[in-house]
DNA sequence: TCATGTGAATCTTTTCACAGCT
DNA sequence: AGCTGTGAAAAGATTCACATGA
């Protein structure tokens, strides 16, 4: 769910490609870290989870960069995925609301690596003000605009109960910050050209427990859809 | 599979529609926490973040809860999304992994809140075994079968590193399980009838990045929105 | 010979627009 | 008079199957 930006692109990719390109990023990356040079769609798709047609579909939408009967070159399809994606270099990030989940999006290593570095650790709690999570400082909420401003931070993590998410989201938006994810259970109202993304734990068991109860009634069939 | 061929089955959900489902849930909740006993389409739907038009064809697929000319019962839908989802009773989840995240979500009072029960916590290494988390004692993962069968647990979380996520998924459904949250960056290969959603932190950010990306460049189709 | 890249077909999801009920 | 529920149309995503070019 991201907001619609039209315009009319030769190179427009469509919404579920780009939500998978991560996905391949990231499986291209542990079979550098295998020492593979290269790889077939089949191979590929298999590391991703995918099937290889829609691999295939995927990646035609960036480009010509697999050789005909060979597949790709691990690295330099690497580099093309990451650079469409736009983390060849980090991103700023602040997170917002230190409680149990901040703490562990900021101990979260897999940012720092994937492309997103955490400049700034806010929480509205003074009890939190000084303390070190994962070598940074938990500072005030109110030096948000501060902070934004001299990192030029474009993204914002909001880990703060439901009910302050939104008065966040908007001091967020107010100076300038034009994509947030959102971990707080609470829809959030922001301007076009604001994109957000919510992570929402219990929703996705609540999903499972649908399918679950599914399959324990009847017993007829199992059903499913492969989920992932 | 399936083939959609006549026979009963009228109840088919899309799954479009089933990971609406708890959304929908959510804002009643909060419209009857709020005193609203009757909402129409258009005020459900802003309040969960769609359109009116989906939100109707949504529900339709579970049958005829509301009235025409008035809207919906509040109570009275939130009971049958909740009948639907299958959360009118709690779930039984263990949690397998708890580093910071794990404790993050040990801690999530949404999961007791939302249907689940968290039953068990559980980590391969001994320096965390016996620590309290949320009134619960974390213990050895190798506990996992016997706990599994005593609570007739059929939902679990993989809270570990990615090395470790496939071996511990390979437990689980080895002794039952049949839907796992894995919030390790990793795919999971399972057996068919064991359903898998997964949550990555960093694959949102990359997602966000890409859109971000496109805002930066050519600056054309900044704002845009309602004008164009 | 072989695996990519891609039109065409199929399936799914969203949106439209209004008939039908209160 | 008004809002739901739903066919039908439109848009979007996936899969098929093979021409294409290394």
């Amino acid at each position: 769910m991201t907001a619609r930006t039209s315009s009319e692109n030769a190179r427009e990719i469509p919404e579920a490609t780009v939500a998978r390109l991560p996905v391949y990023l990231r499986a291209l990356v542990t079979l550098a870290d295998d020492g593979i040079p290269t790889c077939s769609s089949e191979e590929l798709a298999t590391a991703a989870g995918v099937n290889s047609a829609k691999l295939r579909k995927d990646l035609s939408y960036l480009g010509s960069y697999g050789t005909r009967g060979v597949g790709y070159d691990v690295d330099y399809l690497r580099y093309q995925i990451a650079r469409e994606i736009g983390v060849t270099k980090d991103w700023p990030v602040v997170i917002v609301g230190i409680g149990n989940l901040g703490h562990a999006l900021a101990n979260y290593s897999g940012f720092r690596s994937r492309g997103f570095q955490v400049v700034a650790l806010l929480d509205a709690d003074p009890a939190q003000h000084g303390e070190i999570v994962a070598g940074v400082e938990v500072q005030p909420f109110d030096r948000l605009e501060e902070i934004v401003a001299a990192a030029d931070v474009a993204i914002g993590v909001i880990a703060t109960p439901a009910a302050a998410a939104q008065s966040v989201a908007d001091r967020m938006v107010g100076c300038g910050i034009t994509s947030i994810l959102n971990f707080a259970p609470s829809v959030l109202a922001v301007p076009d050209g604001v994109d957000v993304r919510k992570v929402d734990l219990s929703l996705e068991l609540q999903i499972l427990a649908y399918h679950e109860q599914r399959k324990s009634q009847t017993g007829a069939l199992l059903a499913d859809g492969g989920a992932a």
